[in-house]
RNA sequence: GUGGACGUAGCUCAGUCGGUAGAGCGCAGGAUUGUGGAUCCUGUGGUCGUGGGUUCGAUCCCCAUCGUCCACCCCA
């Protein structure tokens, strides 16, 4: 055992039985994203490790000491992505995607060396949105909006939205001396961490949950008292939007974000089911990425959401569980096994969408019939000796009563299609009928 | 990165005041020599996370290491 190898530390196999979970979420995404317009982009998973510098900011604890670097053969310094709107931004750039609006969502593996715990994981994924072009607050409504219909589709209660401005930039660093001199003046009340950003990442000091700088922060200045008008109804309007909307929300001034890029609006998903690590997903306005990054100035918002949360989630809702296969072919006696996965063949070319598992290994009835219960299926098709002889097929049901028939292969395949609604023309069914033996055929 | 709990069969766990381990579930076979799911019977199962130390002897004590979990931190 000494010699066996484990998956490293934090990242973690998606077992068959939970990938239905996966499914779901991903399918759900991916219809309702659709259905809003949007188009999906894959970039890769490896960047130049300064375009994360670039946008996510120098200071930020993610690049300060959670990036997966190295050096490339080359010389180069690359890095794991640990999220996906710099890439997102990036390509749009590169590919001069930016002369129209853009709406776009990607899913995909991020990477992050922290201390692991439940819900939070060193290689972890996300599905993310990232709108280019749109400057409004119709837009930061409608991205809002996307995710509350997902929470409906997924059957997620409980979750709660809390939203913020953050304003401007030259508003927010007035703000910012404003915060850094109060917080200056209460110096000994702060925790260490504190004192460090008030030089580095001030706003963040709003974020920390150490009891005596919170006590400091309940009587600091406000952001939202040093909008402007422009952000200010820019914000109401997301506001009023979310209202009639009929989506509740709570204001709360203290939610900052992690990254550097966010401006103006900005949000997160937070349930109170998944202990510490409570965002599901979080997002925002972040106008002045695109051009910091060297692409001409374009408004954009966008979020992320935490994939493996989600799951957790849905499995405190209830389990989710792919489609079993519809039939199961039970064959035996030499003849029988022989003739059984032609047969298989042939069912699957007159049924695209039947889900057939065929028996392998051999065996008596009785031990493929057990194979056949407990994969999920719907019939057992036999087929042995007997079978084989008349040029029939008999189809048990499992899931109910009833007794077992007899079906020629014309008969089988008509019945078969009752459970896959696939439709048969004419000429293929008249194709189809007659013998179940391949040989016969030939 | 800091602090803490934990690591025994495929799974959930019990246990040994230090003398190389048990249960339930699962899995396989049988009771029905061509038919699953219920019941009963039988069987299968672990160098007790890994490496080292103390000891006549370690799964149990000590150290290290790897991993999981919780909180901080951070964030999706």
């Amino acid at each position: 055992m000494s010699r066996f190898i484990q998956a490293i530390r934090g990242m973690h196999d998606i077992l068959p039985e939970a990938v239905a979970s996966w499914h779901r979420i991903e399918d759900v995404s991916r219809q309702v994203l659709t259905s809003y317009g949007y188009a999906e982009i894959r970039t890769p998973i490896l960047e130049v490790t300064d375009l994360f510098k670039r946008s996510i900011g120098e200071v930020t604890d993610i690049v300060e000491k959670e990036m997966y670097s190295f050096e490339d053969r080359n010389g180069d310094s690359l890095s794991l992505r640990p999220e996906g709107t710099a890439s997102c931004v990036r390509a749009a750039i590169e590919h001069g995607l930016l002369v129209q609006p853009q709406r776009l969502w990607y899913r995909g593996p991020m990477f992050r060396h922290e201390r692991p715990q439940r819900g939070r994981y060193r290689q972890f994924n996300q599905i993310g949105v990232e709108v280019f072009g749109l400057p409004g607050p119709d837009i930061d409504l409608e991205i809002i909006l996307i995710t509350a219909r997902l929470w409906r589709r997924l059957g997620f209660a409980g979750l709660r939205l809390e939203l913020n401005s953050l304003g401007d930039p030259d508003e927010r660093q007035a703000y910012r001396n404003e915060l850094v001199a109060y917080l200056s003046s209460h110096g000994d009340r702060l925790d260490a961490e504190s004192i460090r950003r008030l030089h580095t990442n001030p706003l963040r000091v709003l974020d920390s949950k150490h009891p005596e700088t919170q006590k400091v922060i309940a009587d600091a200045p406000t952001l939202m008292d040093h909008l402007g008008e422009s952000t200010r109804s820019h914000f109401q309007s997301v506001c009023s939007g979310l209202d009639q909307a009929g989506v509740p929300y709570r204001l709360n001034p203290r939610l900052v974000r992690g990254l550097d890029y966010y401006n103006r609006t900005v949000f997160e998903w937070i349930t109170d089911d998944l202990g510490a690590q409570g965002t599901v997903c979080a997002g925002g306005r972040y106008d002045g990425l695109v051009e910091q990054l060297g692409g001409r100035p374009t408004p954009a918002v966008g979020f992320a959401m935490g994939l493996e949360r989600m799951v957790e989630l849905l499995a405190l809702a209830g389990h989710a569980s792919d489609a079993p296969v519809h039939a199961y072919l039970v064959a035996v006696g030499e003849q029988a096994q022989a003739e059984a996965p032609f047969l298989a063949e042939r069912l699957r070319d007159a049924l695209p969408r039947l889900r057939l598992m065929t028996h392998c290994g051999g065996g008596s009835f009785k031990s493929q019939f057990k194979r056949a219960d407990r994969s999920g299926a719907s019939y057992a098709l036999v087929l042995g000796e007997a079978e084989l002889e008349r040029g029939i097929v008999g189809i048990k049901p499992l899931r109910e009563q009833t007794g077992q028939q007899e079906l020629d292969f014309g008969d089988l395949v008509s019945f078969l299609a009752g459970l896959t609604k696939d439709t048969l023309d004419r000429g293929a069914s008249a194709q189809l009928s007659g013998s179940i033996s391949t040989r016969r055929l030939q």
